[in-house]
This record gives C-alpha cells, structure tokens and sequence, in this order.
DNA sequence: AGAATCATGTAAGGGGTTACATGATTCG
DNA sequence: CGAATCATGTAACCCCTTACATGATTCT
C-alpha cells in the first residue's frame, strides 16, 4: 500500500475510537496534537471528502434540533486496515520523523494499541542503518561542504536516537503498564 | 520582502556568478549541492519562468550550430537584492533550517561571500531563542505526550545548535581564510 | 451587545511531482 | 548500434494555503 499523505492518517486516527463529524475531529486534534500538528478547517474538509472518496470512510448527515446539521464519519474496515499499516511502520525517511513519529506514539497511547516497544525498536534500527550509511560516506568524502552537509545529518540523526532510546521508550513503556493494568 | 519558495533561490544563486542557460544549472546543481536539494528538470524550467515573470532574472534565446539553441538566463539587480537579502537571513522555523541554511553557507562559500560568521552567529541566536521557550514550556508541562514531543524539539535544537558550533563555524572559518588569501 | 462556539463548506491560487514529448550528437 | 549527453519544455494531477461565506447560539 502506497504511503498517503500524512494528514489523512491523523483523521483516520482521530476515527479510530468511534464515529465523529469535522468540527470534533478539529476540536480534538487541536487539543491533542495541536501543537505538533495543525490542520485547517478548509484543509479538514477535503481531506475527508478525499477520505471517503477512496473508501477509508463513509458518513451521514444527522440533523440537529437547534444546530445546523452534522455530516458523521465512521472509519471503513479498509481505513482501518490502512490507519494500522501506517501505525506500525517506522518511518525510512529522516524528514518525516519529526512529525509523523511523534503523530504515531500519540494514536498508540490515546488507543491503547499493543507493539510500541517494537515500533521504537524498529524506528532506531531504521535510523541506525541510516547512520551507518551517513558515517561511512562522511568518512570517503573529501569535499568540504559535502562533508558538513552529511555532519549535519549525523548529528541530526545521533540526537533523534538518543531520544527515542531516552525519551520515547521510557513514554511508551508507561503505556504498556496503563495497558495491562485496563 | 516575503520570503519566497526556498528552490528559487537555489536558482538565483546558481546564476549570482554569471548569465547560465537551464540545463546547466541543472547540472550545476546536481554535482554541487545535489545530495542536499534536488530539482528535477521539469520544475527547475517553471521556477525560472516565474522567476523571469517576477523580475528577478531575464532571458534571451542563443542559437547554436549544432546543438538545439538554447535560453541563457541572467540575474537582474531585483534578484541580486532578493538573493542577498535571503542569504544573510538566519532561518526562524526550525523546520527550513534542514536543508535551506546549508545552502546558504554553500553559496556563501561558492561566490567568497562575506559575513558568514555572523550569518552563523545569527543562527546560534535564533535557535537558542526558541530553545529557551521550547525549555520553559517544557518545564510547565504536564500531559506526557507533549512533554515528549517538547523533549524531541529541545533534542533536534542541542544537536544543531553543537553542530552550528563545532562544524559550521570552522567551516565557515576557513572561506573566511581564503577570502582573504584571494 | 459583541465575542466565542458550533457547524458547514467553496474558490482561487501556489507550488511541487510524475509522466510525457522531441530531437540531435557523441561516446563506448 | 545503443546509451548517455545536450537541450528544451508541456500537461495533468495532487496537496496545501488563504480567503471568503453563512448563520444560529451561548457566554461575558
């Protein structure tokens, strides 16, 4: 399954614990990934029509006494099927990382979703076979600016593994505990 | 002046030192700063016909012997200036810095542009402005999952700000040596 | 009374990607 | 003889951003 763009997988994320029409997904994304992710009301609504145009959602209008009317989505065994693909896959490229990873560790907390450990496991083993490939390069490089261009992404890529082995383990180790507690 | 699509002034930086037709700037760009920004062939000819449409360079049709003729490009005054102004601008979203900032110490380099340390400088101080707001928000907050990703942002920041201190400083200090010895 | 909240969108434009189109020349 | 190089682009599509449009209700 080809990657989709990285908005529509926050909705179906947001659909993933039950069904919800546009102005709530945007009430709880504001909240909760706000600050790491910002979605457009403009934006929001045709990324859904796009959603349901391909089979990932489908929805209802459901009229309202005192209110205008709301359109409700409810996520589609193939959404699914594709939200939890996108889940568990680590990313291969260091510029969505910063922040679809972060998107990732959200949904598996906020749903309670099993294999966080591994998905960290799997993201340092992708970002360390990358390191790998970045040292040995910076090593034969003789140019200049080549050489800083690829001492930027070592340190770049250095700070994101301290961090996920630091930072994120410890985070989703908690959610592991939260999990078997419920 | 409103910040323009970083590819342009990729463009505008090719020809800083002198009236190129696109292919060559093609290739220019690819042995150069190929392994840090990428222009395909198709979007580097609408970027210089925008670019032409906006002032910034101006074009004339060479006809050749044996080869199909071709467009040679130069740079106007405007887009000196633009270039210019972009140049000695440290970069504000962290997101930009990737790949933009290196290529400004690259065409800092390329055309033994002055004032490099002070563009580093002015890095330094933008990044460690964000740091110290990045750190207290950090501080205040509670919800785990924005702590993390405060965490990854206060990372992404140490690294780079290292790297602009250890790395890009010495390699800025030696254009700085052989602008002199020139 | 005016601002914020609830609730939906459309329209225009910007910029990037992928694929397609053409044709001579020179190198292996 | 076929591949790479030289040299130009167009067309379609995709996604995102900004601005606009509407209108009731509830809070301050």
């Amino acid at each position: 399954m080809k990657t989709r763009p990285a908005t529509e997988y926050a909705l179906l994320g947001a659909m993933m614990s039950g069904p919800m029409h546009g102005y709530e997904i945007l009430r709880f994304l504001d909240l909760t990934l706000g600050s790491t992710w910002r979605v457009s009301t403009s934006q929001l609504y045709s990324v859904l029509k796009r959603l349901e145009g391909r089979g990932f959602l489908e929805s209802s209008m459901e009229p309202q006494e005192t209110r205008p009317s709301k359109r409700v989505f409810t996520i589609t065994t193939k959404g699914r099927q594709a939200f939890l693909e996108w889940i568990y896959a680590p990313m291969d490229h260091v510029r969505d990382l910063r922040i679809e990873f972060l998107a990732k560790l959200f949904f598996m907390q906020r749903l309670s979703l099993e294999g966080a450990k591994q998905l960290i496991g799997a993201q340092i083993g992708s970002l360390e076979r990358t390191y790998k490939i970045v040292e040995k390069k910076k090593e034969e490089e003789q140019d200049p600016f080549e050489r800083l261009a690829l001492e930027f992404k070592v340190a770049t890529l250095e700070a994101w593994l301290k961090w996920l082995d630091q930072k994120a383990a410890p985070f989703v180790a908690k959610i592991d505990t939260n999990h078997r507690r419920i």
